[in-house]
DNA sequence: CAGTATTGACAATCTGTATTGTCAGATAAC
DNA sequence: GTTATCTGACAATACAGATTGTCAATACTG
């Protein structure tokens, strides 16, 4: 009765195991296949022979070629978030250390993995209002790590001059991400990250001087 | 004798002009119709009926698509960038006043003119390699007129921390002014020079430390 | 006015890829 | 070993838009 409902095995696999298996080899082909070729240039065919699988499957999984790029976007951006909230974290209360921390293993990954890096730095612009949508929040969060929104104690913030504050920042950190990678890496990643660092010192000290404005 | 080499004219227009004004017609056509469905979504057909001209006059004046992108691209950037080089030099030799200006004038066409706007903050990116190199020329003038590069004695500078201090700035601008654009102008021109001045100044400052420290 | 260059509308073709469908062979369950 | 399920290869279809081609209407020239 234990296994009575469940469907057949392949592989010492159910069906829902053998579907998410397949899901993530065709995540890790397309990431593959879009750092040789890019987005537009990546047809299903292509990916699902890099995946080892065929276009059947390609639909099982995804509606679409927008939905596996979302979804590849997602895996490489959410670990990457995830590692540079820890480095920051271990940065301890000091916001200059704690944002060396995050932009050095920003850096450090770019340069280690140049095909995920080409995923969510060139290949996510402007494909659709959707793809978009899913960049803004990435970016968001991006900066949320790098320089922790102020207190703000009466509500919302949007709108701001804070927020173009942030949008600045990452603007410059990118920018400067893809000239590095896609000019394979001429600086050590030290350098680049006091670079960096040095724009995004701008949205922490003005964002200060106006919230002491704001308290005067 | 003096116009018996000439083509026929039709509407006073000999055929070389007639068929530069086409030309013009298209590049006009385009940048309204990227403005409205982006470079993307805008069909050749699309375009050709917002200029008043069918299919044949498209392949004329230019090979394909790609070409037109590329030649509205220029039109819209060229006048841009002279119009802030002007403003730049009226600044006088306050490096500060003539980042002001420049980017006073940046801001106020931004404004002025939501759809060219689109086309080469938007639709310009990722496109092709040669569109792409297209950009990239773009953002160096852009950046130049912005930040003059420093006097340099020896040689070039490719590869330096000076070149990331640029295109670190032009990011943080051009993301500043996509943010701006795409969310309707919720700030007036002057508020949004500021935050964007903030960052150039990063560039400006690191240059003349590491200038200085070369100096030593 | 007669004749020719030019234009505009639109049809025909071409190309490339997404998406769906078919079927024989392989694999596990009993 | 037999049967039902799953898999892989590939064909069939659908579609959209670029590019080229045709032809009659129009505007100029002399």
């Amino acid at each position: 009765m234990a296994s009575s409902r469940k469907a057949r095995l392949y592989g010492g696999m159910d069906a829902e195991e053998r579907r998410a298996e397949r899901r993530l080899k065709l995540i890790d082909a397309a990431i593959e296949v879009y750092g040789e070729v890019g987005y537009r240039g990546a047809t299903v065919k292509a990916i699902c022979e890099a995946a080892e699988l065929t276009e059947r499957y390609f639909y099982e999984s995804f509606a679409n070629s927008e939905a596996l790029l979302i979804a590849a976007y997602n895996h490489v951006v959410g670990h990457l978030h995830e590692e540079m909230a820890a480095a920051a974290a271990a940065g301890g209360d000091d916001s200059e250390a704690r944002l060396r921390a995050a932009l050095t293993l920003y850096f450090t990954r770019l340069k280690e993995h140049p095909k995920p890096a080409r995923v969510f730095l060139l290949e996510i612009s402007g494909i659709s209002p959707a793809v978009d949508a899913v960049k803004l929040d990435a970016l968001r969060v991006f900066s949320d790590i790098l320089v922790p929104p102020a207190r703000d104690p009466k509500g919302s913030d949007k709108g701001t001059a804070a927020t173009l504050l942030s949008i600045g920042m990452v603007g410059a950190v990118i920018s400067i991400a893809l000239r590095w990678v896609s000019k394979h890496y001429p600086q050590p990643v030290e350098d680049v990250v006091v670079i960096a660092a040095s724009f995004c010192r701008v949205a922490l000290t003005e964002a200060d001087r106006r919230q002491d404005l704001r308290l005067l």
